[in-house]
DNA sequence: ACATTTATTATGTAGAACATAACTACTAAT
DNA sequence: ATTAGTAGTTATGTTCTACATAATAAATGT
């Protein structure tokens, strides 16, 4: 009988070296502009091959924590986190619970602006919205590019530019989820022009209340 | 002056194959458990060495696109956002405005969870968040870790466990931002325990209005 | 002192070689 | 004939070498 015996580490020496890498990193709290060691150096710290070395900083240089420029060597940088979840979130090949939380999660943002709003509105923003409300009223063809417009703007008018494109992201899993119930696109008794209304002379309050009336129909399908 | 010049693909051959194997991806369509190309058709068909394409295979690996066996080959499989999310989410090399609207994110989570809340609460829920919150009283010398325990609970009570996670991980931004700006962790009028009491006895809305109450500190430091 | 040329260096890319795990097919033994 | 064992095959994992390229630094010449 074996005894004695280490579990290893199953994984491959580019995740390993990515684990150690990332640790050197947070271990000597490199602050984006920091330089890295080259690597051939860090090949040789770490008992590796450069090939291997390269598909670790290969996945670094992805999600934009490294960058490099020739000569020059590598460089700590800020990533662009909402653009690393563009390269994940791709509705085909994702497990339908996910989907399904994700849905969720678009609604709970929805819901959850409110006070943003109307902490960062203008004038100029209602205006805005105004229009895209009514220009929905005359073209019925364009519903859907309208409401996505709409909430879209919504969003922009928080300020926030992150959740802004998270939600942008988040309309591809929406619309695909709905395909996958066979649902369609149907909005509550408080439509868009509603809440531009209340937006504008209401409070937050109603317009909580307006939104949740508004996305209704949605709420309807969850259990 | 120079005129009509090409900015040229002045990524790297990785980047280059990665969004092309994206393309691929998609275009044929592929579904979890699919076989992909070896790495050597696939650098025969885009005309670069099998170097260069385990650099950008490496990076779908990481995101969990792709998982591989040894002689089976490669395969198509459902990726871990929030795992993925993980990967780029370091206070210390991430942005400030990005901080802030993470920051800002998690307020609206909050204050978005409300319905779906009262759509899933069991008892056996509302028991243990009460336990929590009366603990949290007793001992005051862990009020960071209870308050963490609380609205984990409470997202936890969501029934959504992708947003559960997606929380969890913005723990530390919100941490950070509030040791950024030298802020003491203050809950407003309302206390955990008041909300524990609404979501037994109460309404959707006072449960909103109960839990803007108690984050109001937070929402007076946004302008 | 300035412009030009010449190393130098770190990343980018290519190709070959071999190890290793897992699957296939064939063979031998009971 | 079923099982067990063996050898062969194949795709990934890893290493090494070589050279191209861009950017910097050093050296040179006027």
């Amino acid at each position: 009988m074996v005894n004695g015996i280490k579990p290893i580490a199953a994984k491959s020496m580019a995740e390993r070296v990515e684990a150690s890498l990332r640790e050197y990193f947070t271990k000597e709290n490199f602050k984006p502009g920091d330089p890295l060691p080259t690597e051939l150096e860090l090949a040789a710290a770490l008992g590796v091959s450069r090939n291997v070395v390269r598909e670790a900083l290969s996945r670094f240089k992805m999600l934009g924590i490294i960058e490099t420029k020739k000569k020059t060597g590598m460089v700590i940088s800020n990533p662009d986190i909402v653009g690393t979840f563009e390269k994940v979130l791709n509705p085909e090949i994702m497990d339908e619970a996910t989907l399904q939380d994700l849905f969720e999660l678009r609604l709970v943002l929805e819901m959850g602006i409110a006070d943003l709003l109307f902490l960062r509105k203008t004038d100029a923003d209602l205006d805005e919205l105004e229009e895209i409300a009514a220009r929905e009223v005359k073209d019925k063809n364009f519903r859907i590019s309208t409401e996505i417009a709409f909430h879209g703007k919504l969003y922009e008018m928080t300020g926030n530019n992150t959740m802004k494109r998270f939600q942008n992201l988040l309309l591809p899993i929406f619309g695909y989820v709905m395909k996958l119930e066979n649902k369609k696109f149907v909005s509550g008794k408080v439509t868009h022009q509603d809440l531009v209304k209340i937006l504008r002379k209401g409070t937050v309050k109603e317009f909580k209340e307006g939104m949740l009336s508004h996305l209704q129909p949605h709420f309807d399908r969850l259990k």
